[in-house]
DNA sequence: AGCGTTTGAGACATTAGTGTCGCAAACGAG
DNA sequence: CTCGTTTGCGACACTAATGTCTCAAACGCT
């Protein structure tokens, strides 16, 4: 196979950040197969949106895994979870393109399984800013859903600042963490 | 005239914020108008979008002219500064929808008018961030436009809680400043 | 009530995208 | 080199949305 599965996977996706509304032949042109090919692989447009979902939440997981979340939400040493906060935000700045889709497509919303494999992610993210806060690393006085929409939030506009140009790839986990931290102030 | 064109651009942003392909024959209905009707007010559907992200520019520009944005760009007294950051971020809120099209919707990047509109308003908000910089109510350290893409990242997370009802309203402004300016930690 | 305007409903042609198929060429393992 | 597989290409039917048009009904004003 000169092309595989996965690098159609990653053109698509790439090419969706800047073109929500590319056509399959779009699509099938980044990726470097024929329509035909295309269809080959995925049925469907909407088969292909799900694995492209599917892939953004399969970067956004290892980004997890990656900084032993599930493991962090229940540690209580402050440095521990500021660190491990750091690092998350480090490791989602990497596949900001990924992640990002999952972000703000509108194909996750309309999948109900996608939704669920989302509300998962959030869930394990909200458990680690929940004991942030009880290690007194966030502060305790910010409702916690509003935590994960701000890091959210904050994610957006960070893969906008690479999208533009902005920022430089390098700086970006550093500004990140910073802003998140201590915010403009 | 029953339905004005004023309204049908209302219905049709806020429908749009969660169905972003909507066909015009959705949003003829959700304006209470037939499909005929809708095309005599809006000769194609560019047409519409044009005039939504026209909207939205002038709900943004409105925000900014309320607090006196140019005015307080000249500004060099801290405290006057923060009042206008932290009044423009409270106007935003109250536009979260009609704003928040002009952030995330995809008709604005490709139509140069409204691209043009955009960058204007955005280097006005820039001025007022490198005016707090010198002032020392915002971190010289940060990059201007980083602070400009985070800020446009916390507006999203904002809209975003509202909309799922995660923040209620009346709490989100002081969230939002708190955030802006201290961050979570 | 009468008149000019606006609206809604439906039909219509056109377009753009989707998904399927068959076939010939290219490819790769043996 | 040869055979089985994969690919690209083009054709095709089908669908959904767009934009135009006509006509009768509803509306507002005097």
């Amino acid at each position: 196979m000169a092309v595989t599965e996965e690098q159609i996977v990653t053109a698509a996706i790439h090419h969706l950040n800047t073109r929500p509304t590319a056509s399959m032949a779009d699509l099938a042109e980044v990726a470097g197969v024929s329509r035909a090919t295309l269809h080959r692989h995925f049925s469907s447009r909407d088969d292909l949106l799900v694995a492209l979902g599917s892939r953004a939440l399969a970067c956004w997981e290892e980004a997890q895994d990656s900084v032993g979340i599930t493991a962090a939400a229940a540690e209580s040493d402050p440095d521990r979870l500021r660190g491990t906060l750091s690092d998350l935000l480090t490791a989602l700045v990497d596949v900001a393109d990924e992640h990002g889709f999952a972000l703000t497509d509108h194909a996750m919303s309309v999948n109900p399984d996608l939704l669920r494999r989302a509300d998962e992610l959030e869930d394990r993210e909200i458990a680690l800013f929940a004991a942030a806060q009880r290690a007194g690393v966030l502060r305790a006085g910010l409702p916690v859903r509003w935590i994960s929409n701000a890091w959210y939030g904050l994610l957006v506009g960070a893969r906008e600042s690479l999208r533009r140009g902005d920022v430089a790839r390098r700086d970006m986990p550093a500004l990140l963490v910073e802003t998140f931290f201590r915010g403009a102030g």
